[in-house]
DNA sequence: GCGACAG
DNA sequence: ATCTTGTCGC
């Protein structure tokens, strides 16, 4: 925790898109080999081609803790990152921003490190309290926590539970919502985002198969 | 002390 | 995060 308080004074929330390219992050876990699994997918700003993937595996370190996320995904991350032939503009992770209890979310963490613009995009609360966005995609309720705006509960699909948007680092809660609505594939999450989760499912499914020694 | 609690 | 089975709506 004092490590993110420490790092925390690093951010700086300002700063905009549109952004050409966007990767979208995730991270897997088997449990039987405490294996975490990694996976970057960089997309075009419009979330319509997939311009590069990468992926690691490493080895569980860290539990997880409400509010400690980042200390247990970003190694995987960094690893799947490194390979990386281009760099992205910006990155969306599946977790908070300035979402957090400590203002320190995952996005913060990795945008810091990362040295990018970053993007918390949640599908359930850590902290906060919003009135319900109206149905239709697009609509937009403030996440609030202690008096002030965290972050943004946006509706991405029509009837469709919403998702928390939050600041990583060098932008604006505007740009990160922006971005957000712009990367949409037709579902729910981010379309970097999406793809990122069915990387590493296929990542660990696949590693899983060749443990058990399937031909 | 009790309940909540990203992935 | 992962697992499981049925149900719901387009």
């Amino acid at each position: 925790m004092a490590i993110q308080l420490k790092l925390r004074a690093r951010l700086r929330l300002d700063g905009g898109g549109p952004f050409a390219t966007v990767a979208g992050i995730d991270v897997s876990y088997d449990e039987a080999s405490r294996l975490m699994f990694a996976g970057v997918v960089v997309m075009s700003g419009n979330g319509r081609q997939v311009l590069e993937t990468a992926t690691s595996v490493v080895a569980a370190r860290f539990p997880y803790i409400p509010g400690l996320l980042s200390f247990r995904e970003t190694p995987a991350v960094i690893e799947a990152w490194t390979k990386l032939k281009t760099r992205p503009d910006c990155l969306i992770c599946d977790g908070h921003g300035l979402a957090h209890p400590r203002r320190f979310g995952i996005a913060c963490h990795l945008g810091l490190l990362l040295d990018l613009p970053s993007i918390g995009c949640a599908k359930s609360l850590l902290v906060g309290t919003h009135r319900m966005p109206r149905t239709r995609r697009g609509s937009v309720e403030p996440l609030l926590d202690r008096g002030e705006q965290i972050g943004a509960v946006v509706r991405t699909r029509h009837g469709v539970a919403p998702v928390y948007v939050s600041q990583g680092d060098r932008i604006s809660l505007d740009a990160a919502v922006q971005t957000v609505l712009d990367t949409f594939g037709g579902y729910r999450l981010p379309e970097p985002t999406r793809r990122a989760h069915l990387l590493v499912n296929e990542t660990r499914l696949l590693a899983k198969a060749g443990r058990s020694g399937v031909q």
